[in-house]
DNA sequence: GGAGATAGTCTGTCTCACAGAACATATTCT
DNA sequence: AGAATATGTTCTGTGAGACAGACTATCTCC
C-alpha cells in the first residue's frame, strides 16, 4: 500500500478521537474534582498502595512538578494525605483519606455511566474486547525512556529497513 | 462492584496511555511535518475529496481559528494549497499539492513502522481488532454538540437513573 | 432587501506543560 | 568518615497552545 488510507482508519485519529471524547465526557462528571480526569485518575492510583509523589506521577504519565500542584489541590480539598515516607525522608506517601474514598466510589460511579454512553455503539463484548486490549496495550507500552528511541532508531534507520527488506 | 477498579483497568488512563505514547512515537518521526501529528492528519483528511477548512476543522477535532494557522504553515511548506470554492466565495477548498502527496506517502510510512512497534504487545489478530474497534469507535461517537448533553444529563439525572434502577 | 447564519481571520487572554535551578536526603565509592 | 553522585520535591520563569470574542465577507431564507 503505497497510497495513505483514509482518515477514519487512521490509527492515530481514532485514538485522538475517543480520548477527545472521553476526556471531554469526564470532564463534566468530574467538575466538581480538584485536577477534574487527572485527579480522579490520582485518586485510583493512590487507592492501591501508597505511592511516592514521582511513582505516581510516572504511572500517570505527567510531569512531576505537574504532580505537586496536582496535589495541592486534592489535600487542600481533604481528599488525599501527604505523609513522609518512614523509610525515605526525601519521600512523600500518598494517602487516600476516608473523604477521598468516598469521592472516589461516588465518581467512579458516574465516571461508569459515561462510559457506558461512550461505548454504546459497540457490542457489549466487544466493549470487554477493547478495555482488554487497550489495556494490555497500556500496560505493556515501553517505558517513557526508550520509548523516544525506538522512534529515533526508525527515523535514522529507515533507509536501512528498507534496503534489508525490499 | 461498589469500590472503583485498579488504575490498570481503567479506561481513561489506558486511554491517555496509549495516545499518549503514540503522539510521542509521532511527534518524533513527523517531526519534518509543518504542524506533527495534526499536519499530517490534514494532510490525509485533505487527500480524500477538497473538504473546506471548517470541515477539516471538525473531522480532526480542532479549533477553527487553530486551523488557520495550521494551514499557514503546510501551505508556506508547499504542502497544500488553499483554493476559492467557486460555489461558496466564504469558503476555501484544501487541495493537496504534488509535494504535499509525495511527504504524505513518505510520512505514512514511517508512522506505519512506528504503529507496528507500538501495537507489537499485542498479536496480529489482535492488532486488527484493535483498530476496526477504534475506528469503528471514533466514527460513531456522537458530534461535539451533544457529547457534553450526554454528561450533563447523566450528572442531573444521577439520583433519578439510581431510583429508577434499584 | 433585511435578518440571521456561516466561513475565515485576527486579537487578546488564560492555562498548562516543561525546563532549570534549588534544596534536602540517600546511596555508593574510596 | 568524606566525597561524589543520584533521587524526591518544590519553586520560578517561559513559551506554546487552546479558546472566547470581535470583525468581515458571504450565503440563505423570508
Amino acid at each position: 500500500m503505497t497510497t495513505p488510507e483514509r482518515v477514519e482508519s487512521d490509527l492515530g485519529w481514532a485514538l485522538g478521537q475517543v480520548t477527545r471524547t472521553h476526556i471531554k465526557h469526564s470532564e463534566h462528571v468530574l467538575a466538581g474534582l480538584p485536577g477534574g480526569p487527572r485527579g480522579y485518575l490520582v485518586l485510583t492510583a493512590a487507592r492501591e498502595g501508597t505511592p511516592t509523589q514521582l511513582a505516581l506521577a510516572r504511572k500517570l504519565g505527567v510531569d512531576r512538578t505537574v504532580m505537586t500542584y496536582l496535589l495541592d489541590e486534592l489535600v487542600a480539598a481533604g481528599l488525599v494525605e501527604r505523609r513522609p515516607d518512614p523509610a525515605d525522608r526525601r519521600a512523600r506517601q500518598i494517602h487516600l483519606t476516608p473523604a477521598g474514598w468516598g469521592q472516589l466510589c461516588e465518581y467512579a460511579r458516574r465516571l461508569a455511566e459515561v462510559e457506558e454512553h461512550l461505548l454504546a455503539p459497540l457490542a457489549p463484548a466487544e466493549q470487554d474486547q477493547l478495555r482488554e486490549l487497550l489495556a494490555r496495550l497500556a500496560t505493556a507500552v515501553p517505558a517513557e525512556g526508550n520509548a523516544c528511541q525506538v522512534a529515533e532508531d526508525i527515523k535514522a534507520g529507515l533507509e536501512i529497513t528498507e534496503i534489508t527488506r525490499g
